[in-house]
DNA sequence: GTCTATAGCTTGATAGAC
DNA sequence: GTCTATCAAGCTATAGAC
């Protein structure tokens, strides 16, 4: 037994860099063994059932660190609108600021039905957490799922623009607005903030 | 020189189907192959520089199809409002009610540089248009800018967000939020709808 | 403009030595 | 746990007949 290379941390990271920038289909087995500097068998050696188990532990993984951290103040006690603040600053770390695309986005393009289904749950805590927010806020349940899922779609969205334009500032502002976006009772609710 | 069995029109619209769904790497001859009927050497024959000349003709042409079609509300005159309206109709027709993913987000996934610069002109142009809408509705320009991206951001994110719920509500909200979103005087803007 | 046929390369995947 | 070596299958791409 020969000394691992890398720890599964390492590997796991530089492995979803590579999905996360080239979707399932376009990370081949050449960019995986040039990221984690690991020829195919010993890829194969810890993930047997080759890319759809890559991507399964890639998501357990990040699944982990979403919720242990980046949307952990949802579910702490304080003043929701400062929660919030402290998610989007979170958020901001997680996607390098704009510059690193999402799994959820890159990962749903011709993947296979399992790797769906983990998306969509993946998805759907994230929704739950920014939900409730909106409901320690004193916002009645369908609003704040409303204003949930149009966070996480204004999250996404900033992020392909940012992509498209390669301009950071679309996703900087979905990030800006997500407090008032969770929180704020309807028809008080002021977006983007005073010009 | 044998009849040609599909016209462009319709080869493009089955070509486009497949790059939508499955990306620039996903999208593989074999299917492109079964979805226009065609055999390989037809479709070089069509794009002899392969899937990049493919790709670089769909976006010309969906450039056309929104320009000519879809933003053409946002170049004409009348109320803002109802401008922003009727772009807002025809997107959903265009996205097939947010089951057909966006090209500017599935084909800007490990594409070749002239592709991705050929998406950014699309995006901003998209961007422009909505601008106008803005402007037309008498706000400062930096802020019309601002809220154009942020509308563009709503709609992508809806659709991925739509994707991978299997559920069209979060994009049709970003649709049905459009007009105030890009004409509504900041301070005054009320997002989403009353509850 | 479409087809058949073929070429060469890259891919995902496995066997077996150390 | 990592490596070398090998495989069949799939891929992009081209040549040439009709």
């Amino acid at each position: 037994m020969r000394p691992a290379k890398a720890t599964d941390q390492q590997i796991f990271a530089r492995l979803s860099d590579v999905f996360r920038r080239k979707g399932y289909e376009g990370a081949s087995y050449a960019e995986l063994m040039a990221a984690t500097g690991l020829v195919k068998a010993s890829l194969y050696h810890r993930f047997p059932g080759g890319k759809e188990e890559m991507v399964d532990a890639i998501l357990s993984q990040v699944d982990r660190t979403f919720s242990d951290y980046v949307l952990r103040p949802a579910w702490e006690e304080g003043p929701p609108r400062e929660r919030a603040r402290q998610m989007a600053l979170r958020l901001g770390e997680f996607y390098g600021s704009g510059t690193r695309w999402c799994l959820l986005d890159t990962l749903t393009l011709s993947s296979t039905p399992r790797t769906m289904k983990h998306a969509r749950r993946s998805m759907m805590f994230w929704i739950k957490s920014f939900e409730r927010i909106g409901r320690d806020a004193g916002l009645p349940p369908t609003s704040a799922r409303r204003r949930a899922e149009d966070a996480v779609s204004a999250i996404e969205g900033g992020l392909i623009v940012s992509r498209v334009l390669k301009d950071r500032r679309p996703f900087k502002r979905a990030l800006a607005s997500l407090p008032i976006r969770l929180t704020a009772a309807a028809g008080t609710q002021r977006t983007p903030p005073p010009d």
